[in-house]
DNA sequence: CTCGCCAGTTAACCTATGAAAATGCCGGAA
DNA sequence: TTCCGGCATTTTCATAGGTTAACTGGCGAG
């Protein structure tokens, strides 16, 4: 897996997430592999994928860079509703809907595959732990979505902010996208106000009591968290709503909290 | 589809709520209402269909009655993520993953019936309209949880409880739960608070609001809306994201705005 | 070199919302 | 009947967070 060609590396975070949703066989593997190749594309920072009221008629994962959906209301007010990260899918199956809900924008440059649906279906038919890996991609999907809902509706500010810093970090992990407390986080202090429902000057003046607090480092779009567990109780974070621990590959939640993507060249 | 026998008339929510996402075929709907017949529960008012961290292994369907999805955090803060009506389904999928996130509890008295996993999965294999009708309900309900973001993270209190009121009338009518300007509501004001992201005092304040602008009344639960288009546009709502209009039966959103319930007798 | 723009930061002020506590209503149990 | 507990309501008081408005530093364009 170390070895493998460029290609291979751009759709290891792909192949990685999805084996620790659902172990694929090597098969499966080749062919989702295959299908990546044949729809590489690429997209400078501030583009717009999908934009609210479209229709889709295909799959994209994303597998390099950061994107976001995000929502706006008639007067201007916006709220991202989730960060889309390398490994993670756009949109499964929001082609069997006439048009979609959301906008889905680039944070950064962004590299990422387009399956069109009818070969897409084809993939799926053709091997179960890819359907189910999808599937499960869906299910966790909405899983973050609803751990977002009470992060929006019940934490004050600083656990909102702090739980949003915990919950990418733990989402860039499996990925290979951390090194050792640090990950790149290159998203603008507005948007990071827009994920948290704060306005941008008490998002501001909660990053200072982060700060503060030494729970987090936050410069040149790089967050380093010194200690996890202490910004985890600080945002009241249980990572259960993640899937990282007790599926696929990984046992134990103790096992697992370090030392997992030490070695990997992976860059995001 | 008037005449219907009684177990008809039990799965009738569903299988209208199906048609319109997806148009089914005959068979699918004898298939789908055999294996509801075939798992019949009931519950009665506060009880646990599924609790945060428990596995499941079957998909349950909600025939009548109100439930919620819902988290709490460690210190008792509790957020509503959703509700579950009449026709939709409880978790779709949810056995793929070895727990689910969150907790289900029903609201009233509900019926349901639950398609254990063999069941269920022979049941998508046999039917495509059917797995595609399951898959676009596991869709459509992440774009509701969507819009709940932003509802929580955007909207003030007024607009919030205004949207939600919109929002539960709208997916009601569909499977013939309004009657008129008037739908039940048995939800306690504590929840609605829960739902919202709102204390209970300023929820409470903030339906005496919604009422003294004759926006709405709420008695006896009992919720009527004498001016929708009002109370629309108070909560800044905008439907496309339930999918109603320009999906399978429905095609105008002007057209569809009154008259699709009125000569049904089901109720919640 | 300077202009303009954008992201970040800070301050002053103000209001929407939260917290606590008390009241009344109602329906069920004894 | 009386008591009790859940729910809705109202008031008062406290504060987290929004709004507005500067001011800063960096950086690319000209």
């Amino acid at each position: 897996m170390r070895a493998q060609s460029k290609e291979g590396g751009l759709a290891q975070a792909v192949v990685r997430r999805f084996n620790l949703l659902r172990p694929l066989s090597e098969e499966a593997v080749a062919a989702l592999e295959q299908a990546i190749l044949e729809g590489l594309f690429r997209a400078g920072p501030g583009e717009d994928l999908v934009v609210e009221g479209d229709s889709v008629d295909g799959v994209r994962i994303v597998l390099s860079g950061w994107l976001f959906r995000h929502k706006t209301l008639e007067d201007g007010r916006r709220q991202i509703v989730n960060f889309i990260l390398p490994g993670e899918t756009c949109d499964a199956y929001a082609y069997l809907l006439p048009t979609i809900d959301h906008s889905i924008t680039t944070a950064t440059p962004v590299a990422y595959a387009e399956i069109k649906r009818p070969r897409f279906e084809k993939l799926m038919a053709s091997d179960r732990t890819l359907a189910e890996a999808f599937l499960c991609e869906t299910v966790l999907n909405s899983a973050i979505q609803r751990e977002w809902a009470i992060n929006l509706g019940r934490r004050a500010a600083l656990e909102k902010v702090a739980h949003l810093f915990c919950e990418i970090y733990e989402r860039l992990r499996p990925v290979g996208l951390v090194d050792g407390a640090s990950c790149n986080f290159p998203v603008t202090q507005m948007d990071l106000a827009d994920a948290t429902g704060l306005s941008v000057v008490h998002l501001n003046r909660t990053i200072q009591e982060l700060r503060a607090a030494g729970l987090i480092t936050l410069r040149e779009r790089m967050l380093t968290i010194p200690d996890l567990d202490a910004l985890k109780s600080a945002a009241l974070f249980s990572p259960g709503y993640l899937q990282l621990y007790g599926g696929g590959v990984i046992k134990s939640a103790r096992a697992s909290s370090r030392g997992f993507a030490a070695d990997d060249p992976c860059r995001g």
